[in-house]
DNA sequence: TGTACATCAGTGAACGCGCGTTCACTGATGTAC
DNA sequence: TGTACATCAGTGAACGCGCGTTCACTGATGTAC
C-alpha cells in the first residue's frame, strides 16, 4: 500500500498475496478503509520502533540523529517505497480523505510518534524547542523523498537528496556549536 | 486535479465544468492522461510565473524569497490545494506513475522550472550552491505542507508551517550574516 | 473410540457501480455556386 | 440574396472493464454424547 497507494492496491490483490480469494476479507476487515487504517497505524509504529531501535545502537544522539537523516535519504531509500516512512507513500492520499476517515487519524497519530522519536534526538534547548526543530527536519526529510521519488529516474532526484542531507547536517552542526559555545 | 488529485477528477467532471458533455472529451485530447500532463504542465508554470512575478515586486531578491517562503507556507494557501503548488498536489501521483508517463515527463520539467526561480533568489556563492540552496529549500517548502494538509485540522497542522517558516528564515539570516563577514 | 452435530473461516459466483473510451448521429456554421 | 452541400464540434447512448462488497455454500475443525 506504501507503494501503490492506497487506491492503487485491491482488495483481491490482498487476498491472493494472503493466500486466499477475495471473498473472504470481510470476514477480517470491516472494509478496505478500515484495513487502509490499521495498515497506515502498523507502518508508522514499525517505522518510529526502527527508527528507536537503530537510534540505540548509536554512542550518542546527536550520532543516531545523523545517521538517521543519512539512511532516510538515501537512494536504497528512495527505492524501496514499499518498505519505508509511510508519512511520504500516504501523506498526499491522506490530504485528499474525508476529515473524519480513520486512515486520516492513523496518520495524524504516526506523524506524532515520528515526530516524538525525532524530538528525543535533538540535543540542547527545551522540549518546546526539540519539537520544534522535529518537525522542520520532518519536514525537509519527508519533501526531498517525495521530490526525488515523483522525479525518480533524473539526477535532480539525487540532488534532492544531497542537498537536504547537507541542509540538515549543516544545521545540526551549527546546533552542536551554539550549545557548546552559548549566546558566545 | 491539484485539489482531487488525477484519479480523483473525471472526464465526465471536467466536461461538465467546461458546460460540456463528456462525449466530446476525445475531440481536444487523445486521452486523460494527456490532459493531466497537459494541466501539470501549465500549472507549473503558471506557479512558477507567479513566483517571478511576486519576486520583481520586492526590492531585493532577498526580501522576495521571504515572502515567497511566507506565502507559502501559510495556512491560506494550505487550505486551497486546488490554485497551489502543483509540486506538493501531485508529487506522490506522479511517484506512482510509470517510469515513461506523459505527465511524469511534465512533472519533471516543472519541477526545473521552480528550481529555476528559487535560485535566482539567492544571493551569495556561485550557481552550483544557489541550486543546491534552492532544492533544500523546495524539499522543505513541500514537506512542510504536504505534512500540513495531511494533518489538516490539527494543531500539528499549524506547526509545521511554522516551524518550517522559521528553520528557512533562520537559515537565510545566516546565509546573509556569512556574506557579510565572508571566512569572518 | 466412535458418531452426530455446530461452528465458522474461507470460497467463488454474482451484483452494482463508476469510470475511460467509442461511435453513430445531430445541428450549427461556413463555403461554393 | 438564396440554395445545396461539406465540415466538424459537440451529443449521449452504449461498451467493457475493474473494483468493493455480498452471499449462499463448502468443508475442515472442534465439541457433546
Amino acid at each position: 500500500m506504501r507503494e501503490r497507494g492506497i487506491a492503487g492496491v485491491t482488495v483481491a490483490d490482498l487476498m491472493h498475496a494472503a493466500g486466499l480469494t477475495h471473498g473472504g476479507f470481510y470476514g477480517h476487515f470491516a472494509s478496505k478503509e478500515a484495513l487502509a487504517a490499521e495498515a497506515c497505524t502498523q507502518a508508522f509504529s514499525e517505522s518510529a520502533e526502527r527508527w528507536r531501535a537503530r537510534a540505540a545502537t548509536q554512542p550518542d544522539t546527536q550520532a543516531a540523529l545523523r545517521t538517521l537523516i543519512q539512511t532516510y535519504l538515501s537512494a536504497r531509500t528512495r527505492d524501496n517505497a514499499g518498505g519505508s516512512c509511510p508519512a511520504v507513500a500516504l501523506a498526499c492520499d491522506v490530504a485528499r480523505e474525508p476529515m473524519d476517515s480513520p486512515v486520516r487519524a492513523a496518520f495524524r497519530s504516526g506523524t506524532e510518534q515520528l515526530i516524538d522519536v525525532l524530538s528525543s534526538l535533538q540535543a540542547g534547548g527545551g522540549s518546546a524547542s526539540h519539537r520544534r526543530r522535529a518537525l522542520a527536519q520532518l519536514s525537509t526529510l519527508v519533501g526531498a523523498m517525495v521530490l526525488a521519488r515523483a522525479t525518480y529516474g533524473t539526477e535532480t532526484s539525487d540532488e534532492f537528496l544531497r542537498a537536504a542531507r547537507e541542509l540538515l547536517a549543516r544545521q545540526l552542526d551549527e546546533a552542536a556549536a551554539a550549545t557548546r559555545l552559548p549566546v558566545a
